[in-house]
DNA sequence: CTTCTTGTTACTGA
DNA sequence: ATCAGTAACAAGAA
């Protein structure tokens, strides 16, 4: 499931990949992913700049359009060079003495490829087909950007706005964190490492929060969203970056998937309930 | 076979 | 009008 640290990931390693290549080729294998406007319209256009918004991607174009990518569940962007173009479809290479396996692409799930004039390919995968491409104006991107709430990342998200946005909302804490008008870019996984870490039961009433525990709750999207996009991202099962490799962060979870397990923390036996519709694993014993 | 999985939106009922 | 809860979307895993 993309969430914020992975599309951050995808966007840093695409943005010294593809930025400024020339599109030479689109092939649009299902119809229904590009909802606004025509892929095959940006041959000979190129992307200039690479940006993210929540969990969108957005792909700046030469020509002052831009490419929104939306992954939803399943949705991979992966980028493949003409080495990974090999007679008879071989999907492994040997590089220098390890052997490394590269998904062999387009897939069964590939809805749409955009070649490039160095012959290297970005593939958009989505077994689920929840995933869009949108290719708007640039008074439509800024309409659709601001939907979104602030960027957890940035400095201007200060422990105070933090404060002053919990006070306004009612509801538990997880819903709180999973809306991405509030905050953006933090989804099911992330949000259960966040009240695990800050040691708050997902489901407690945001109006019953102590002053100290809002504190923690911020620190811990701060810390965990970052050591998350350090370690390039979680991939449960779905989600793989633009080389087609997992997400390192994986071994940093402490909730999410861990129900019926030790708690790392107190050993206690993790829970699982249901909060805002999702599935919801946090501690009985150290999460008050 | 059923149930569960999730990001987002549309819908429903309060 | 606003908010919470839920169905829908698709495809696969258990």
């Amino acid at each position: 499931m993309p969430e914020l640290p992975e599309v951050e990931t995808i966007r840093q390693d695409l943005r010294r990949r593809i930025l400024s290549k020339k599109i030479v080729q689109v092939d649009v294998l299902r119809k229904k992913v590009v909802q606004i406007g025509r892929a095959e319209n940006l041959i000979g256009d190129n992307f200039k700049e690479i940006e993210r918004r929540g969990k969108l991607i957005i792909l700046v174009l030469r020509s002052g359009r831009y490419m929104l990518v939306h992954l939803k569940m399943t949705g991979q962007l992966i980028y493949q060079d003409e080495s990974c173009l090999v007679a008879g479809g071989h999907s492994m290479r040997v590089d220098g003495n390890s052997e490394k396996e590269f998904v062999k692409l387009p897939n069964k799930y590939t809805a749409v490829i955009f070649s490039f004039a160095d012959k290297s390919r970005l593939f958009f995968n989505d077994m689920r087909q929840f995933g869009y491409i949108k290719i708007v104006s640039k008074e439509e991107k800024k309409k659709i950007e601001s939907k979104y709430g602030i960027e957890p990342l940035d400095t201007k998200f200060t422990q105070k706005y933090f404060y002053e946005l919990l006070k306004k909302s009612g509801g538990n804490i997880k819903t709180f964190l999973l809306k991405q008008e509030k905050i953006a870019g933090i989804g099911n996984i992330y949000a259960d490492e966040v009240c695990f870490q800050a040691c708050v039961r997902p489901d407690r009433k945001v109006g019953d929060l102590k002053r100290q525990e809002i504190v923690k709750i911020y620190q811990s999207i701060k810390s965990i969203l970052k050591l998350a996009v350090k370690h390039r991202g979680t991939t449960f099962s779905d989600y793989l970056d633009s080389d087609g490799k997992k997400g390192n962060f994986v071994k940093y979870l402490k909730v999410y998937g861990r129900e019926g397990e030790k708690c790392y923390r107190c050993g206690g036996v993790m829970r699982k309930i249901r909060v805002a519709g999702r599935g919801t694993v946090f501690c009985l014993w150290c999460q008050k």
